[in-house]
Formats: structure tokens, C-alpha cells, sequence
DNA sequence: ATTAAATGAGCAAGCACTCACTCAAGATTC
DNA sequence: GAATCTTGAGTGAGTGCTTGCTCATTTAAT
């Protein structure tokens, strides 16, 4: 081993990815990314074999980038309501203050390039979070929804709501108190 | 006048687009799009000067038909839940009915080549509806919430609805009334 | 006969990806 | 520690392919 690949390479390629992405959407151009970041266009093939790749990859640093937040400061003990205040919030906050990233991974959900595989391992790193829902329906604090149908609802409130904050910021906190009460209220027995 | 352009042509380079596009996304080519409805490329052209003039034609016409099923049938005398409720099964049925173009619109909304005029007059289709969410919302029968929140909220419910009845059509009904339960009780007083 | 729709080969531009080459950073030897 | 060897990261002009769009020509409606 002569040279070792670097990890801040990588992660100005993907950081410069994340920027044209959301900005340009997919068709953004490998030889733009490779010059936002500060290298040459084969370089970046040296770090991702393809575009394909490149774009998989991004898809899942960016759904475990917003899962671990959520993780952080989960409060295991307390009850239904305010576990699931919590996720909500971090949905909410991560969309709002990951502006870019945001836009990357809706670019990113909606495209056929993303395989079925990492759509498979994105979600599992939601597993931890599924659970928690599974086990609020269970002790009856839900209605008895499906799991796939609770977490579509969040998603799609979710997104809802950041939109509406991205247009009117100063609102912030009103509309995020807002959406929760919306979920809670359709989604609580 | 030597020979006038033919609707019925106009509407089957729309109906590839909608096949084509929801099948690969706006990247679909225009080549492919002329072949598939029987044309050659050039006559794409003549009725549509560019493949985004296409596009945002495409836009508007899913826009527009959307909103014509759910005028049909409005009961405009009914309550306020029958009438939400009205709506609700309308955008529902139409998505699920009507999957490509469906796929194409999700494709379309999230891009960048549908200018903001377009996306203005895509939503002024809806102005009925929205006239009607603001009725109900000084009636005191729903929260108080802006016209663009319940909006969101009402489209971002029925995607995920669609989505999961897509996923497990034999409980259409079943999934239909529970997320317009969600909606209700997350919105009304 | 006149006019404009219809055609499809062709064009310029843009794309993902390659590859012959350079050179910096470990590994080896003394 | 210095000198030398070895490996593979880094480069960017080049390649082959695809794309949106044009235009000289043909076809058909008036």
C-alpha cells in the first residue's frame, strides 16, 4: 500500500454531491462534483466506481446521518408521547437545519438508481425507531395502524411541515408544535 | 390553413410521456417518447417546441385533471366532513387509478425544469378546494391551521395512503377510511 | 396549387467513464 | 538515517455514447 485512499477526500466528494445534487438534482454532472470538491474528475471514479455508486452511497450516508440524530438524546424511559415527540423533533430539526441534504435524499428517494438493497439497509437503520412504534401500538397508546402506514404518516408530515417552516422560519416552533399535534391527534387512540 | 395538427396526436405524445416518464423518470428520451406514440421525433416537435415546454404541459395537464375528478360529484350542500371526506376519496381513487401518471407527477413536482408559473397555475386548478378548506376552517369545524399546512398535510396523507394501498391493494377500503381518520381527527375541533 | 404537417438523418453539446502517465508516500535495503 | 524501490492515488485529455433539437425533403389536407 503505497498511498492511502483519503477519508476527507471522500467525504468532499460526497459533501460537494450532496450541494449539486439538491441543487441540479441526479443529472448533476460527475465532472461539477469532482471539480466542487477540489479534485480531478477521475479521481472521483477512484473513490466510487461509478455514478451509480456514488449516488447509493450518498443515499445511505444521508438516511444514517439522520437516524443517528435521532438516536441522540432519545428518551427510552419516558412514556409514548414524549418518545415520540422526540422523533418527531429530530425529523423536523434535521430537515430544517440539513436544508441541502433534505433535498438530496427527496432528489435522491424518488430516482430508479437507488436499488432496492439500499432502500432495504436505509430503512434498517430506522429499525430502532420502528420498534419504539411497535411497542406503543402494542400497549395501545396508537390505534392498531400498521407499522408501514404509522411511518409513511410521520415521513409524510413530517415533510409537510418543513416545508412550511422553510417558507415561513420565523413560525418555526408554532408549526412544529403544530404538526405533532396534528400526528398525535390523528394517530392516538 | 394547408393541414391543421391533430389533437389526437398532441394526446398520444402526452400519453407516452406519462408512461415513459414514470417509467424512467424526466430523463426519459424524447426519441423514445415519439416512438412509442407512432411519431417520428420531429413531429414531437411541432407540438411542443421543447421537451420542457412538453414537460410543463404535462404538468399542468395531470394538475388539471386531478382536480376535475374531484370537482365531479362534490356535494356542495353536504357537511363539512362528507365534503373533506369527498375530497379525500377523490385524490385517493384518482392516484391509485391512475398509477403512471401518478409516478409522473411525483417525478415532475420534484423537479427543476417545471417553472414556478407552472406550478402557480397547477395549484390555482385547486383554488375550489382551497376555498372550500378555508369555509370549513372559519366555521370553527377545523383547527385553526393555514391554508397551505392542511394542504400539505391533506396531499402528503393521501401519497402515503396510496402508497401503502399500492403495496397491499386487497385493503384498499380499509386503508382509505384510516387515513382519512387520521386526517380528520388530526385537523377537526 | 398551395401550404404546412410529418419525416428522420444529422448535428452540436453533454455525459459517464477510461487510461497512459506522473509522482507522493510507504516499504526495503544498506 | 539515507538511498532506492514499489505501489497505487491523482490527473485530465480523450472516447464513445446519448441527448435535444434542426432542417431539407416528402406527404397530404385544403
Amino acid at each position: 500500500m503505497a498511498r492511502p485512499l483519503s477519508e476527507a477526500k471522500r467525504e468532499a466528494i460526497l459533501a460537494s454531491a450532496i450541494k449539486l445534487v439538491a441543487a441540479q438534482g441526479i443529472s448533476a454532472p460527475t465532472a461539477g462534483i469532482a471539480r466542487d470538491a477540489g479534485l480531478a474528475e477521475g479521481t472521483l471514479f477512484t473513490y466510487f466506481a461509478s455514478k451509480d455508486e456514488l449516488l447509493n452511497q450518498l443515499y445511505l450516508e444521508l438516511k444514517a446521518d439522520l437516524a443517528a440524530t435521532t438516536l441522540k438524546g432519545y428518551p427510552v424511559a419516558a412514556g409514548t408521547r414524549e418518545r415520540f415527540e422526540h422523533v418527531w423533533n429530530s425529523f423536523v430539526d434535521w430537515g430544517i437545519d440539513h436544508s441541502a441534504e433534505r433535498k438530496a435524499l427527496r432528489q435522491l428517494a424518488v430516482s430508479d438508481r437507488i436499488s432496492e438493497a439500499s432502500r432495504r439497509q436505509g430503512s434498517a437503520a430506522f429499525s430502532e425507531i420502528s420498534a419504539m412504534l411497535e411497542r406503543s401500538r402494542r400497549d395501545g397508546v396508537l390505534k392498531d395502524h400498521p407499522q408501514a402506514f404509522v411511518g409513511a404518516i410521520l415521513e409524510a408530515l413530517t415533510d409537510a411541515t418543513i416545508e412550511l417552516i422553510a417558507r415561513d422560519p420565523g413560525q418555526r416552533e408554532h408549526y412544529k408544535k403544530a404538526g405533532f399535534d396534528v400526528l398525535w391527534h390523528g394517530l392516538a387512540t
